[in-house]
DNA sequence: CTATGGCCCTGGTTGC
DNA sequence: TGCAACCAGGGCCATA
C-alpha cells in the first residue's frame, strides 16, 4: 500500500476507528518491526495512552498519544511494501501476518499491523523529530511550489526519476506515481534533473499534484489482492494508469507500445514516443551551461 | 555530491 | 506437475 495516496487512504480509514480510544496491552510478534525499541519499552510507553490524532507525513502514518491530555509521544507506522492497519474484534482469530497489535480498551477491539514481507515499521518515539526530520516537502502542500521545484531540479545533477523517488527531496512519491507523472509531463525518466526546462518542470509539478490528488479521490491503487484494505473499498486508481504495468500495451494517447526498462534498479514504464529519450549530453557543446 | 549493489523478507508468477 | 528464477507499490547502508 505504499505511496502517498494509499497511505493517506489508510490514515483516513483508521482515524475514526482509533481516535479518542485508549490503548492497552500490546503484542509484538516480529521484533524488528519496532525498529530497535524493545518490547518492554514499547509496552511501557504505549499502554494507557489515548490516541489524540491520526495524521500523515510523507509515507508515515503518525499517531499522537496523550496521557491526561498531555503529549505522551507518537506511534509512526510505515507500510513499506506490504503493511496494513486494521481494527478487529479482540476475540477474532489472529490476522495472518500479524506483527504488532494493541488492545483498544474502551471496547473489545484490537488495533493490528500486518505485514507479509516484514519491511514495515511500527515505531514509538517521544518526539516527531527523530523520525520525520530530513523529509522533503509534501507534494500537495504549499511548500511544494512551482518556483521551488524549478529551482530545485536545476540544482541537482541526478537522474530525474531517482531524484523524485528520493524522500529527502520530495516526500511521498513512489514507483507508480513517479512513472505516471513523468508520462503526463512527457519527460523521460533518465533525463538529468538539471536539464529539465522550466516549462517541463512546471508541467511535471502540475502532473505530480494532479496524479496524487486524483488517486486520493479514488482511495489509491489496488491491482493486487494484497493491497486491498480489509476494511473499506479497494482503490480504483489502477484503472487510470497510463504507463505503470502497461508494458506491451498501446499508449492511451498515441498508440505506441509502452516499454519497460530499469532505472535505478526500479522497473520503469515509458511511452517511447510521448517520452523521448534525452539526447546524450555532449562534452563539446559550446553552450555555456546554466550557472 | 551521485550512483550502485547488497540487504531486509515473503509469496505470487513465469518459464523451463 | 515440479521447481527454480524472477519479480514486487520501500528504504537503509556500505562502497566507489
Amino acid at each position: 500500500m505504499p505511496e502517498l495516496p494509499e497511505v493517506e487512504t489508510m490514515a483516513r480509514l483508521i482515524r475514526p476507528r482509533i481516535e479518542g480510544r485508549t490503548l492497552g496491552k500490546s503484542r509484538v510478534q516480529w521484533l524488528r518491526t519496532l525498529g530497535g525499541v524493545s518490547r518492554a519499552r514499547f509496552e511501557r510507553c504505549v499502554n494507557g495512552t489515548q490516541v489524540a490524532r491520526v495524521w500523515r507525513r510523507a509515507k508515515w502514518i503518525v499517531i499522537d498519544l496523550e496521557r491526561s491530555g498531555v503529549s505522551a509521544g507518537h506511534l509512526f507506522v510505515h507500510l513499506r511494501m506490504t503493511g496494513r492497519l486494521l481494527v478487529t474484534p479482540r476475540d477474532a482469530d489472529p490476522e495472518p501476518f500479524e506483527r504488532v497489535s494493541i488492545e483498544l480498551v474502551d471496547n473489545a477491539e484490537r488495533f493490528v499491523f500486518t505485514d507479509v514481507r516484514k519491511f514495515g515499521r511500527f515505531l514509538f518515539a517521544p518526539e516527531l523529530e527523530s523520525t520525520l526530520s530530513g523529509l522533503g516537502p509534501e507534494p500537495l502542500g504549499d511548500e511544494f511550489s512551482e518556483a521551488w521545484f524549478v529551482d530545485a531540479l536545476r540544482a541537482r545533477k541526478r537522474i530525474l526519476k531517482s531524484l523524485l523517488l528520493d524522500q529527502n527531496f520530495l516526500a511521498g512519491l513512489g514507483n507508480i506515481y513517479v512513472d505516471e507523472a513523468l508520462h503526463r509531463a512527457h519527460l523521460h525518466p533518465t533525463t538529468s534533473a538539471d536539464r529539465v526546462s522550466k516549462q517541463k518542470a512546471t508541467r511535471l509539478h502540475a502532473a505530480i499534484r494532479q496524479v496524487l490528488q486524483r488517486a486520493i479521490e479514488v482511495e489509491g491503487s489496488s491491482f493486487d489482492t494484497f493491497y486491498r484494505t480489509p476494511e473499506g473499498n479497494p482503490g480504483a486508481y489502477q484503472d487510470q494508469f497510463l504507463v505503470y504495468g502497461r508494458d506491451g500495451s498501446p499508449c492511451r494517447s498515441c498508440g505506441t507500445t509502452i516499454r519497460k526498462l530499469v532505472v535505478g534498479q526500479r522497473g520503469t514504464h515509458v511511452c517511447p514516443r510521448c517520452q523521448p529519450k534525452p539526447r546524450a549530453s555532449r562534452r563539446r557543446s559550446g553552450l555555456p551551461t546554466a550557472g
